[in-house]
DNA sequence: TAGATTGTTAATCGATTAACAATC
DNA sequence: TAGATTGTTAATCGATTAACAATC
């Protein structure tokens, strides 16, 4: 039997592709049909190979001595993102950080659709942010089950995040996006995927560090 | 002249150490002195030797047989995570994203503070978030080089970013962390740390994507 | 002591960079 | 055609994993 090709596809490819995007709407706004890789990464400060292997790695192809069609890879990118489909998601904590994310006009224009807010706080059952409603934490396992959401957002303080991610994987949920600093116990079955803004924070800092003080 | 040690930090290690210390923390809530790399690798889903390595390269030391002393080796992450020292940064942008990052407790607890606000929006001037004031676009590359601020939070659309970017690179920052997707263009001494949450989000659905169809 | 666990050295793996032939 | 740019194959680099000796 043969082997499913293995579609390789690298994360550290994932976070460049939003830059070459952002990169060629830029160029799409100016009316450019096509792009090469070197001008793509002098935009990006990056190495022109990369960006061509990155293209290539996610099925691209430009043509010598043309480079890329502008329109063709922005089509590309996006059907590879996935930014074309829609995706439900739920979120659980409405506060500060939970009600931004709510808002946040990335998600919608990427295809991201948060559908519920669950929160704790009584105050703010039935509440609606940005659109969309609040229910208390008691309904969120149902819900999931009903529609058949795949992905939960945690927005939770560290000590509620357990609780929190428990009643997720009750309802089915397959990936859980932590925005608490709880390090969570799942099941194998399910992905857990941890965002820390301080790590990207002191990724920064350290950065200018190594500016300031070279070898 | 003898070379500068050149403290080697892995980005990937920078990324875990958080994981590490709520686990740390967790550990040290229930009265626990010593932990063993293999204990915090299992309630992270990590390998054993990873974390050894990843403590190791940060300058923590364990005792064979008994691990390692959850005490100290919180102080480690902290120093070198610098979360004892108090950085002061600003944010230009504050709309949904940017006052939920205004009131992100995160910060403040690592010792990250925003002290000014900044918006083009004159409905904002004066008004106050979180107990950081907002002040109209035109004062902050001023204020950025009469505070000596060095890093700039970047939560404007897309299409104001390089502008806001521009002005805060007058101003003084030497880093910029951009919650935008504009590609922004910065000299060569000004670090940019970009911030693509849906990025994060493609990621997690990719693992799913793969958890589902195994080669 | 015996066994568990660290610390270190080597092997593997994957991502980045380099070299260069193919091609429009 | 000549030159620029892609696509591909090889080399390098760094991070992860493995093996094992040191040690409490």
């Amino acid at each position: 039997m043969a082997l499913t090709p293995d579609r390789r596809f690298s994360i550290p490819t994932i976070r460049r592709l939003p830059g070459y995007y952002a990169c060629l709407e830029h160029a799409a706004a100016q009316g450019i049909a096509a792009i090469s890789s070197t001008t793509i990464a002098g935009h990006l400060n990056l190495d022109p190979i990369m960006v061509r292997k990155d293209l290539e790695s996610i099925g691209a192809a430009g043509r010598p001595k043309i480079g890329f069609n502008v329109a063709e890879l922005l089509a590309v990118i996006k059907e590879f993102m996935g930014w074309g489909r829609l995706d439900e998601l739920i979120i659980a904590g409405c506060g500060d950080l939970g009600a931004a994310l709510m808002g946040y006009k990335g998600f919608p224009r990427r295809g991201f659709r948060i559908v519920a807010g669950f929160d704790r706080d009584p105050v703010l059952e039935g509440v609606t942010i940005h659109g969309i409603q609040i229910f208390p934490m008691e309904k969120m396992a149902n819900l999931i089950a009903r529609l058949h959401i795949e992905i939960g957002l945690i927005a939770v303080p560290a000590k509620a995040a357990q609780q929190v991610a428990d009643q997720m994987i009750t309802g089915g949920v397959r990936g859980i996006w932590n925005f608490s600093s709880a390090a969570l116990k799942v099941p194998a079955r399910v992905i857990v995927q941890q965002e820390d803004l301080t790590a990207s924070l002191v990724i920064l800092q350290k950065n200018l560090l190594k500016e300031t003080v070279p070898s």
